[in-house]
DNA sequence: CGATGCATTGATATCGGTCAAAGATGGTGG
DNA sequence: CCACCATCTTTGACCGATATCAATGCATCG
């Protein structure tokens, strides 16, 4: 409901220029025509936390855009564990699919606001307007960064390790700053953090409190974390 | 220098319509004039095995298509790690960069023939043929469901699920058959599996004995499996 | 004020990492 | 053709980190 979502509800953040790289870190948005092309064909949808939003397996309708909130993307494994694919902010693109049904599952983490585009019409306008697929094209290719991202951190086997990584993940979205030092909002609950790290929850509590012990960060509730000791901090994300 | 390669040297294999979704398993080629337009601002490379592609941090100014052969993504960690991000086999695309630098490095792992696009110029190309872009946006919506792949693969926590899920995957590239079984090629080494599974050399290798112990799979030489239970295996490999 | 879900903390067992050594393999040159 | 070397791979012993099981603590919301 909020104005600026209104007003640039797809608009796209570019991390520069598109397709497999980019230069720089300016923020793209649509023209209006292109703006109000996708709005027609698109569909405003509000969820309270904790909704889902699309199950693995179902047909792939339609692709999602995040005006607002946070969204999960999962899987459910057959051993009972759920892997978190990724977390989805503000302007991210999702419903990945295969052979037309979705390849994951989805879900709020918070109250979200979404943009729903059918599948079908979504192509249509993409092969007319070489500019707006273009725009997703970008998209995508952050997408596909980000998930690059992720693996890095499955890749380490410390789990202080990987919740300082995932810590400095989230600090790329919400850089609040006060005086003491950065503040990183982790909207999500400590299962979902596990599930994304791969880790088990009480791994992650551990971790947590690691880092708190040596100085690092800080957690003034559940869901932030202050980063105390930016360098040392840092240099543990880098490592391995 | 392959009649083939020569002939269809920038095809591009789609799985179904493209973007986040796809429907079918159609293998959809590129048009005459598109050919000849990538052709005139593409360069065939060949390379023996294991030499380098590019490094990562190195300004972005090619992106890469396989046209035979096979290819590692990957990245060296300040522990002295590597982390394989991804191995290429023939049309793959490649080349992922941020701000102008390649994320990762690239070697060759076989012999490869290699197709290197000049971005600028393919930029241009793009913005002007929506049906190629189409193409292009489709591949990367490719990497991006490999890459949850291994993601997933990475989820697992033991070393002989992960080796069977990396068997699992080889196989949808090289699927021949013969009386006994599947025959899965595994062009690249220990290590490198090693460092795609985000485990220890020597657990590969015992996670190797292990499935040909239990009677899953045979090695008839170091980079080959030959898939002897199907059932029992695919169940291993679901499984968590 | 209880109740329910979420989170922390503690104890133990297991699995894979690390170190070390020996065993294949393939290519090279005599 | 064979011997040799470098590289890759296998196997073994030990240790540490994390999963797992279990119990307790702490919110938020009726």
């Amino acid at each position: 409901m909020s104005p600026t979502a209104q007003n640039r509800p797809l608009s796209v953040h570019l991390r520069g220029l598109p397709f497999l790289t980019s230069v720089g870190q300016d923020e793209i948005t649509l023209s209006s025509g292109q703006r109000e092309a996708l709005l027609q064909i698109g569909l405003r949808t509000c969820l309270r936390p904790n909704r889902p939003i699309y199950s693995s397996g179902a047909p792939a309708d339609w692709v999602f855009v995040v005006a607002e909130g946070v969204v999960k993307c999962f899987r459910d494994l057959s051993s009972g564990r759920r892997a978190v694919c990724a977390f989805l902010f503000a302007r991210d693109l999702f419903g990945l699919a295969e052979n037309g049904r979705y390849l994951n599952s989805a879900r709020s983490v918070t109250a979200v606001t979404l943009y729903r585009l059918p599948l079908q019409q979504l192509a249509e306008l993409l092969k007319q307007d070489g500019q707006l697929q273009f725009h997703f094209l970008s998209k995508i290719t952050h997408e596909l960064r980000e998930s690059h991202r992720r693996a890095l951190i499955l890749g380490r086997r410390d789990a202080i390790g990987r919740m300082a990584m995932f810590i400095a993940l989230m600090a790329g979205r919400s850089g609040a700053h006060d005086g003491r030092g950065p503040i990183v909002a982790l909207p999500m609950t400590r299962t979902d953090m596990a599930d994304f790290l791969s880790l088990s929850l009480e791994a992650v509590s551990r971790a947590s409190a690691e880092l708190e012990r040596r100085g690092l960060v800080t957690f003034p509730d559940r869901h932030h974390v202050r980063i105390l000791r930016s360098a040392s901090f840092a240099g543990l994300v880098r490592a391995t």
